[in-house]
DNA sequence: GCCAACGTTGGC
DNA sequence: GCCAACGTTGGC
C-alpha cells in the first residue's frame, strides 16, 4: 500500500466538494510525472493527504481514498473541456486517472509551514521550494506524522473506509 | 499581483 | 538533441 498527496485549488475542488459527492475522477492532472504515478503506480485502497493550493493558508485539509484503477481521463477528449487535449485519442488515451473518494477531512487545516516546521516532516516534497508536482508520492511515516498533527487517530481513519 | 521555479514546445 | 521562449504553478 502506498501513500500520497493530491494538490487541488478548492476554489475549483476542495474536500468539502469531494465529501458532497462521495466520489470524483482525479482528472485534469496534465503533467507526465504526475500521471505515471497514478497509471503506474496508485492501487486500489491507497490513501492520499487531500492539499489545499493556491490559498491561505495552503496545506493538507483532509483524507481521501484511491477508489479505482487508473482508466482514461474522459476530459481529454471534450472539446468543451480546458483539459481537452487534441493529440489524445481514445484508441491512445495520454492521460489517466483513478477515481478518489472521500474519507475525512481534518478538524483545521495542517499547514505548509507547519509541514516545514516539523521534524517529523523532514525530507517531505511538498515542503521543497519550488515543487509543483501535484500528485507526489508521502513516505509512510509522513503520513502517519501529518494524521497526528491533524490530531486524527489512524483508528478514525480506518473507521471512515 | 508578483515572480521564482519548473515543464513543455518548437525552431534549428 | 539543444536551448530559448513561453506558459503554468503556487507560495507569498
Amino acid at each position: 500500500m502506498n501513500y500520497w498527496l493530491l494538490k487541488s485549488e478548492p476554489d475549483v475542488f476542495s474536500i468539502d466538494d469531494l465529501a458532497d459527492v462521495e466520489r470524483e475522477p482525479w482528472d485534469g492532472v496534465r503533467n507526465y510525472q504526475a500521471r505515471n504515478f497514478m497509471r503506474d503506480q496508485m492501487q486500489v485502497g491507497d490513501l492520499a493527504l487531500f492539499y489545499h493550493s493556491n490559498t491561505r493558508p495552503p496545506g493538507v485539509v483532509g483524507v481521501a481514498r484511491i477508489a479505482t484503477p487508473a482508466h482514461p481521463d474522459e476530459t481529454q477528449f471534450d472539446p468543451q473541456s480546458r483539459y481537452y487535449d487534441p493529440k489524445s485519442s481514445p484508441d491512445n488515451p495520454r492521460w489517466w486517472c483513478p477515481d478518489v473518494s472521500f474519507v475525512l477531512k481534518f478538524p483545521d487545516v495542517v499547514s505548509l509551514q507547519t509541514l516545514r516546521d516539523d521534524p517529523g516532516c523532514a525530507g517531505m516534497l511538498v515542503t521543497r521550494k519550488g515543487q509543483r508536482l501535484s500528485v507526489q508520492p508521502v513516505e509512510p511515516e509522513h503520513f502517519r506524522r501529518v494524521l497526528e498533527l491533524a490530531g486524527v487517530d489512524p483508528a478514525d481513519v480506518s473507521a471512515a473506509l
